[in-house]
DNA sequence: TACATGACTCTTA
DNA sequence: ATAAGAGCCATGT
């Protein structure tokens, strides 16, 4: 930490973002990385997101998927089928670890937020 | 200070 | 359309 004068660090804000994502809605590592300002920081996003395990309020990094939606890290949950099935639960169809009508789903940070 | 890591994304072949 | 490589940022050691 060079610089302390950020209280929170950058991962507190993606969690900030993932959390804000409505229930029955998916977002993308790149959507949210662009949203706080990191257009390629997707990387960061997934890496936050396996630190979220511990975080709370609980982060539904179930909902954040890949450019293609695909479920990338479901293999990260407490089980394999984690992810799928809270998508599920939520409405979301999931479909070869892939999410159905994932562009219609899709919920884009900067849009949505900025609106 | 420098190197290594990571649930990504894009471009090129 | 599929496969492979490079780019990117923040964190921790």
């Amino acid at each position: 930490m060079a610089k302390s004068n950020n209280k929170e660090s950058a991962y507190e804000i993606i969690y900030a973002v993932v959390r804000s994502i409505p229930k029955g809605r998916v977002s993308s590592y790149g959507a949210i990385a662009a949203a706080i300002g990191m257009r390629s920081g997707a990387r960061l996003v997934g890496y936050a997101m396996n630190l979220s395990h511990h975080v709370k309020p609980k982060v539904p990094a179930h909902r954040v998927v890949n450019s293609n939606g695909l479920l990338t890290g479901k293999h990260h949950f407490q089980s394999p089928t984690q992810m799928q099935e809270l998508l599920q639960k939520e409405g979301v169809m999931v479909i070869n670890d892939k999410v159905a009508h994932f562009e219609d789903l899709f919920w884009d940070p900067i849009k949505e937020l900025s609106l």
